[in-house]
DNA sequence: TTGTAGGCGTTATCAG
DNA sequence: CTGATAACGCCTACAA
């Protein structure tokens, strides 16, 4: 007699049914051409009632698929990240695959102790949001035929498929609106740069555009980490002069969060001390009338897990950049203003 | 000559150090008592040398233990998840766990589907966020050894571990400070109760309070489903007379930020036309200034891993429930009012 | 149409 | 101190 509390196996099925392991296999997968009606029917009870379920465990040993999916991300609780892990999850859901989550937290060492251990459950494919630190690893990946696609952020030297957006494109358009409904002095807020790619583009970007229209003195581009360097990133943009309308541009949700906390608990006003935009689109975006850039994270989500399903799939086409559109979404922080403008304009009564 | 496209197995590492792959198996237990000083370095170099990582899935098959850890939450897109996910994974980490991490988007049947593939995967252990419906299927993991913790919402008739809160008493806080506030017509907004025993319980806490202090007649229970419901709920709250200070209470952040936005969108001004007060504390809460009932989700998603990880260590306790503190945060949403004061309080200048 | 006999990568048992 | 061997649950030639 089975114990019941030990799982079901293939043999406890054939047991069951009376037939061979190997006649259960082919059931299982699906060769059910060459089995007999009344054979069928005996697996298929057996399997109920001992409610059997494949060893994933098994199967993937001699297979040497796992029918895992690995996925990196930067900052699980971004909610830049929780709409790409949605995405990426329902499409692996859809395709029988299931998801490992890990949260490298931006650290390259967290990150590359997270690729090892992806790779030790086998994992088919991985989708990275990385911190570009760990090129070597990933190649090394890749040459064991495991599938890769980059998320957002790119890493040199990797032929891979990358999910992202157009930094340039969509910095250049933010800064074009602003410059548009006035502003003259903007900074742009973000993390340390360090080797992250979409960063360093953005900077980029925003460094040529200001240099282009002959506001670099007023514009600078504050790296900031932690929550002090913040306070006084901020206080030194408000009290520069001469005084203007002035506009900060946050480059992710997080920090355009703690940047108007910020600007709130030095007793500026958003938008009447200060306009705002932001990298990211949060939900909150809505309530607060931050007007933002938005990356429809689902989507690169989405896309990622579905290049990486088609890889998996046998496509072997080249490597190629997929960019989601990035929308501009105005709202209520940046507002028209007359070019040179003081601060402390008035709140519409 | 061995494929370098092919991950090196123990026997790749057992040739180059020209042992056995019994003695290589001794080194990776770290059962390094009896091994050779001499025989230890040459392992050690051959491993460094191929990038030899053991298989998880032979591991597992051998051990029955896969290292793995489901985790099936209700709502990937909620903060409140976010925050759980953050911290089950940073304890998962820590014990050298990975997680599944699934979405089962509050679907009973999709949470069935991912406890069969869970299950398929071998996994250790579940931390379920449970739309309650699936309890058959839940014992009959426990029964085969894989350890549940349920996590926020419980399931009648499971003996396990649970972490959640006490919802009754963190209803009653708040409706106690409402009331204390001057609030004596509120609306408690929710999702459907559907099973899910959180929701169940706060409904019948907000019930019984409004009824206990005679003010039921005025303070209806909304379960929403879709915006349009919403919109009519909140238009009919408002409504109703007698004109008198109102109080939305929503039941988590989600539909805290759909119904703040309708109440905007309906030319009401919070709090100067309604308070607001919700369970759980998403980030944007500060700038918006929103009061909350604040769960501690990441203490909940760390005790929950906690518990797992113990019960995994050979923890066979008593199945204990486990509450994290609410703490109520006050903010600007919900200012002392006069006792049946009217709409349209005017914004303090 | 069905069954037998390996082998996937690891660990445990037992014997040197 | 070290090594041969069997077994974990499944799949896949090859046979019958």
């Amino acid at each position: 007699m089975r114990d019941s509390r030990r799982r079901p196996t293939i043999a406890d099925v054939a047991k069951a049914a009376g037939v061979s392991k190997t006649t259960v296999s082919r059931f299982l997968s699906h060769q059910t051409e060459y089995i007999a009606e009344e054979t069928y029917r005996k697996i298929e009870q057996a399997i109920q009632g001992l409610h059997y379920e494949p060893s994933q465990m098994a199967r993937g040993l001699k297979a040497k698929r796992s029918r895992l999916i690995g996925i990196i991300v930067a900052d699980i609780a971004n909610p830049f990240t929780t709409a790409i892990l949605r995405g990426a999850e329902d499409v692996c859901h859809k395709h029988n695959y299931s998801l490992l989550v890990c949260n490298s937290d931006n650290d390259p060492a967290k990150e590359q102790n997270y690729i090892r251990t992806l790779r030790s459950h086998q994992i088919d494919g991985l989708i990275m949001h990385t911190t570009g630190y760990n090129q070597s690893m990933l190649l090394a990946l890749q040459k064991e035929k495991t599938q890769v696609v980059l998320l957002d952020r790119d890493v040199s030297g990797m032929h891979v498929d990358l999910v992202g957006m157009d930094n340039t494109q969509a910095t250049y358009d933010a800064l074009n609106y602003l410059v548009r409904q006035g502003y003259r002095s903007i900074a742009y807020v973000t993390a340390p740069t360090a080797d992250i790619s979409t960063r360093i583009e953005r900077v980029q970007a925003f460094r040529s555009f200001v240099a282009e229209h002959g506001i670099e003195e007023h514009s600078p581009v504050f790296q900031v980490e932690g929550d002090q360097s913040l306070i006084e990133c901020m206080t030194a943009f408000m009290n520069k002069k001469p005084v203007m309308a002035k506009a900060v541009f946050t480059g992710n949700a997080v920090i355009l969060l703690k940047a108007a906390l910020v600007m709130q608990n030095l007793g500026y006003r958003i938008p009447y001390d200060v306009g705002f935009i932001s990298f990211d689109d949060p939900d909150w975006a809505d309530i607060v009338g931050i007007t933002t850039v938005s990356q429809s994270a689902y989507e690169m989500g989405v896309k990622a897990a579905d290049r990486l399903v088609a890889r998996l799939g046998g496509d072997t086409s080249d490597a190629k950049r997929f960019h989601v559109a990035a929308m501009l979404k105005e709202r209520g922080s940046t507002p028209q203003v007359a070019i040179g403008q003081s601060l402390n304009r008035r709140r519409p009564s």
